[in-house]
DNA sequence: TCCTCTCTTGAGCGAACGATCAACAAGGGC
DNA sequence: GCCCTTGTTGATCGTTCGCTCAAGAGAGGA
C-alpha cells in the first residue's frame, strides 16, 4: 500500500539519478549552487535550490552544515580555485615588456572572469557587504600591480618603490584600463545588455587603444609626485 | 488603563515627529527606501525599513499599494529624475570640439552616479533582472553616445551614420572609458574598497590619459570597417 | 466642546524562509 | 539470503516575509 504508489509528482523531480556516491552528490551540489546563486544572487533559497538539482532540501544540509558553509564553498570553488599562479609569473617575467605582460595578464585573466557565475556571484557578494570582493582585489592589487609597477617604475628608469613607495594613482593607471575590461562583461552579464559582440576581441581593442600611452603617462604621474614631495619637503 | 502605558518600547522607535501631512510623510518614505534598499539590496525587508524610519510597517502599504510599487518610485526618484537634460545638449554642442563635449559630460555624469544609493541600486536590479539597466544605458547610447559618434565622424571627415551605421565597436570606444570612470565608483562603493582617493580627480586623470588617442582610434575602428565591408562586397 | 476627517498603529493572516530529525531504502560485505 | 552502513526523504519546527484590517489618536472646523 505504501510502496511505490503511482503519485503525481507535483514539481519535475529527479533529472538526477538517485543514491550517488558523496562526493558525487556533494560536487553536484556546488556546481548547482553556483549556478543558482549566480542566477538569483545569493539570497537565493535552499529549496529552490534543491527543487532544480532534483533532491529534497534537507540533503542539502547533508552535506554542508548551513547555507553560509555553502556559499564559503563556492567562494573556494569559483575564485580561489580559478586563481592561476601562472598570472602572478607572467606579470614577472623580465623576458617581456611590461605592458606586454600586462596584456597578457589581462586577456587571461578576463577571459577567466568574463563568466556568468564569476561576475554575477562578485557583485552580488558585494552588495551584500561580504569581504570577498575587497579581499579579492586587493590578491590582484597585492600580487599582480605591485610587482607590475616596480618593474614599470625600472624599466622607466624611475625611482624603485622602496626610494619612493607607489602612490595611489599608479595603481589607479592599471585599474583604469583593469576596470574598463571588466565593464565590458558586466554590461553583459550583469546589466543584461548583449549587444552582440565578440568581449574578447573588443577588450583586445581596448588594451590596444590603452597600452601605447601608459608608461608615458605613469612616467608624467610619477614625476608630478616627485615635484610635490620636493616642494612640500 | 489603555491610553499611554509607559511601557518600555523593544526597538528604537520614533527619530520622527508624529502625525505628518501625506505629502511629508510619502517624502520621508521613499528618501528612506533609497537609502535602505541601497545598503541592503532590494529584498530588503519592508518591516526593516519601516523600524528605521521609525513608522509602523502598515502605513508603508498607505502610501505604496505594493513593494514592487516603492522601488518602481525609487527608480524614478533616483534615475529619472537624475537624468540631466543638459548632458544631451552638451554632447550635441557646436561650438566645442567633440571631445570636449564627452569629456565635461563624463565629468557631470559620473558627477551624479558615483553615489551610494545610484550605483547599488542599479547593480541590484542588474542582478534581480530587472531591465532598469538595460533601459538607462540603451538612453546613455541613444541620447548620448549616438550624437557625439555622429558629430565624431564629421569632426574626422568621416561618413556620416546615414552612409555607413554606426557600428558597434565604435560605441564600444565611448563604453569603454565610460565603463573605466564607473568602475572607480563600484570598486568603493559595491566592492567596499575605499582607497582614500579623491574619486573625481582619478576620473579626470583617467580621461586625460584617455581622450587624446580617441579620435585616432575612432578614425582606425572606421577605416577598418569600411575596408572590410569593400572587401566583402 | 464635540465631531469628523485622516494619519497611524497593533494584531494577525497565509506563505515561505533556514534548519532539524526520525524514518526509509539502496547497496556492498558476509 | 541477511544485515549493517549510509545516502536520502517526508514531516515539521520556529521565524520572518509581504500584506490586510479594524481600531486608535491627533488636528481642524463647528
Amino acid at each position: 500500500m505504501v510502496s511505490t504508489h503511482p503519485l503525481v509528482v507535483p514539481s519535475p523531480p529527479a533529472p538526477t539519478g538517485r543514491r550517488l556516491t558523496a562526493a558525487e552528490r556533494e560536487r553536484q551540489i556546488v556546481e548547482g549552487a553556483i549556478a543558482y546563486f549566480a542566477e538569483v544572487g545569493l539570497d537565493g533559497q535552499t529549496r529552490e535550490l534543491a527543487r532544480r538539482l532534483g533532491i529534497a532540501q534537507p540533503l542539502l544540509f547533508r552535506y554542508f552544515p548551513t547555507k553560509a558553509a555553502l556559499i564559503e564553498r563556492i567562494y573556494e570553488e569559483v575564485y580561489l580555485k580559478r586563481w592561476d599562479a601562472g598570472w602572478e609569473a607572467t606579470v614577472r617575467d623580465p623576458s617581456l615588456p611590461c605592458l606586454e605582460r600586462f596584456r597578457r595578464f589581462e586577456i587571461d585573466y578576463q577571459r577567466t572572469i568574463d563568466n556568468y557565475a564569476w561576475l554575477r556571484i562578485f557583485v552580488s557578494a558585494g552588495l551584500k557587504g561580504f569581504d570577498l570582493p575587497s579581499r579579492y582585489l586587493g590578491m590582484v592589487r597585492a600580487r599582480i600591480f605591485t610587482p607590475l609597477l616596480t618593474d614599470m617604475r625600472a624599466e622607466s628608469r624611475l625611482p624603485s618603490p622602496e626610494d619612493q613607495p607607489l602612490a595611489a594613482d599608479e595603481y589607479e593607471l592599471l585599474f583604469g584600463i583593469h576596470g574598463a575590461l571588466v565593464y565590458v562583461g558586466l554590461r553583459s552579464l550583469v546589466y543584461g545588455i548583449d549587444g552582440g559582440v565578440d568581449r574578447d576581441a573588443v577588450r583586445a581593442a581596448m588594451l590596444d587603444a590603452a597600452l601605447p600611452g601608459l608608461l608615458a603617462t605613469h612616467r608624467r604621474v610619477v614625476a608630478a609626485r616627485r615635484e610635490t614631495a620636493a616642494s612640500g619637503a
